[in-house]
RNA sequence: GCGGGAAUAGCUCAGUUGGUAGAGCACAACCUUGCCAAGGUUGGGGUCGCGGGUUCGAGUCCCGUUUCCCGCUCCA
């Protein structure tokens, strides 16, 4: 099966996306808003189902993690406690000549950009630089009727913040003990100078963040311990083996807050190739301990057994909700040839626990009460699962309709389905297809569907 | 933000020297059809990204603008 590379791929993707329902491009009849997508009916649930899915292994499954969901608008102080006022907001310099871009207070840079006699610092042209012009990845708005500078807010450039902040109002409702961590997921907001590749890096994204909060000394070893279990989690979702791998973060790519760093990549093929879904980073005590100077209010978790009270240091992952969502769609899409037929098919082999449809439901032909048992099969299992009932149209149609959005079985009622209750369940991925009783359905696809 | 390319039906595209839009697939209805997409009949759908200009007349020429894609910077 011949392997497509991108941009290829991914182009046939989007077109597939926006026919289907998966993704559509925001205020499309607008023209269009800039690196901002909008999740259809397909999209919609294949994205809560990875939410889902995380939220269970993190908030449901463990005891000693606490789930929050912190608001979008905070304290501006926060911003400056955080690094993000300062360290998101560049004076920035374009040479017009070498079309390069880099920051006002280059080392290297000559003069006064702006004036005749500055010179660029990297093909030496003189005159050829603009002003410094700000650049704040914050997106900031203002809080009140009265556009007042006393009031800027800003929307979340991450979701990390809410956490730290409410780190000891967790630990005390909760009676948590450290080791323990807290789980969020949410939207958080970046003007990026360059935003594309579809829905992999947008200006308004949504995040799955849990901080671990961990005593001195002990933070490497849950740094590795997590790395462990988030990569794990990646493979349990689906994603190829040879399509995954970490990152190590050199020295200079470390952020400003981190001691250590680990990226989680997912190779999404051709130019695009490897690139982050999911970053894991040891903090240290840094945004703790920022929020308590900044705030003046003492952060610290008070060991009791151990008679001692100290800030935690933070292991923290972070995975991008959308990225990872294109990385299911990268992995799931395959083009494949059909023996005996000049057009092949295209399924979306989505892991069955994240398949926005579970099942197709099919009378075999409109006639003989077929369509009536059909409709009730799907009647019954509408409440328990998502399914979809078809009529229109030959059967392969029918069934090749659902291959292309991803849906793991197929069920069709046949002349003897109204005569004895059974039904023919068709698997997507083997084309196997099974006779089992109509009544046993709802049992049957949930063990088939779980995550 | 800068340079290059692009924008016509839900999708993929055609549209000849400017003469007021087509195809395939998809979609809807009916017929046919007993298990893996291309059967038959009929039908719906486009102010050609948006706004100006030139012209008797603009999908086609000019200007502006928006969005997307490819290169330069950052991150989840």
């Amino acid at each position: 099966m011949p392997v497509s590379t991108y941009p290829d791929v991914l182009e046939r993707l989007v077109a597939l996306c926006k026919q289907r329902g998966f993704i559509f491009q925001s205020s499309e009849i607008y023209g269009g808003t800039g690196s901002v997508w909008d999740y259809g009916p397909l999209g919609v649930e294949l994205k809560k189902n990875l939410k889902d899915r995380w939220w269970h292994a993190m908030v449901r499954a463990r005891g000693d993690i606490e789930g929050l969901d912190a608001a979008i608008l905070m304290h501006p102080r926060v911003w400056e406690a955080s690094g993000h006022v300062a360290g998101f907001t560049d004076p920035l310099v374009d040479c017009t000549s070498c079309k390069r871009r880099f920051r006002a207070d280059d080392p290297k840079l000559k003069g006064e950009p702006g004036t005749p006699d500055a010179q660029c610092p990297i093909c030496g042209n003189k005159g050829t630089l603009t002003a410094p012009r700000l650049f704040n990845l914050m997106f900031k708005t203002f809080m009140g009727p009265v556009e007042d500078s006393a009031a800027v807010v800003y929307l979340r450039p991450e979701t990390a913040q809410g956490i730290y902040v409410n780190f000891l109002n967790v630990q005390k409702a909760t009676r948590q003990k450290v080791p323990f961590g807290i789980a969020q997921i949410g939207k958080a907001f970046r003007n990026e100078i360059t935003p594309g590749n579809f829905i992999f890096r947008t200006r308004e994204f949504e995040q799955m963040e849990m901080q671990f909060f961990v005593a001195p000394g002990s933070d490497m070893e849950w740094f590795e311990y997590w790395k462990a279990q988030r990569m794990e989690w990646h493979r349990a979702l689906g994603l190829a083996e040879e399509r995954l791998r970490f990152h190590q973060h050199t020295p200079e790519e470390l952020a400003h807050y981190a001691r250590a760093a680990f990226d989680i990549q997912f190779d999404f093929g051709g130019s695009l190739g490897f690139q982050e879904i999911e970053g894991v980073h040891n903090r240290g005590d840094f945004d703790l301990s920022q929020h308590q100077q900044f705030s003046g209010k003492k952060l610290e978790y008070q060991d009791q057994a151990n008679n001692r009270s100290y800030l935690p240091y933070v292991v923290e992952t972070s995975v991008g909700a959308d990225r990872t969502t294109l990385a299911l769609l990268v992995n799931a899409y395959h083009e494949e040839e059909v023996p005996g037929e000049s057009e092949g098919r295209t399924v979306m082999r989505f892991h069955p626990s994240l398949a926005p449809i579970k099942a197709g439901i099919f009378p075999l032909v409109k006639k003989d009460g077929m369509p009536e048992m059909a409709k009730k099969i799907a009647d019954e299992l509408r409440p328990l699962m998502p399914v979809f009932y078809d009529d229109s149209g030959a059967i392969g149609r029918r069934y090749r309709r659902q291959d292309e959005v991803g849906t793991p079985f197929c069920i069709t009622v046949d002349g003897d389905s109204t005569k004895d209750g059974t039904v023919t369940v068709r698997d997507r991925d083997t084309l196997q297809q099974e006779r089992i009783a109509a009544n046993r359905l709802a049992t049957y696809l949930r063990e088939r569907t779980a995550g």
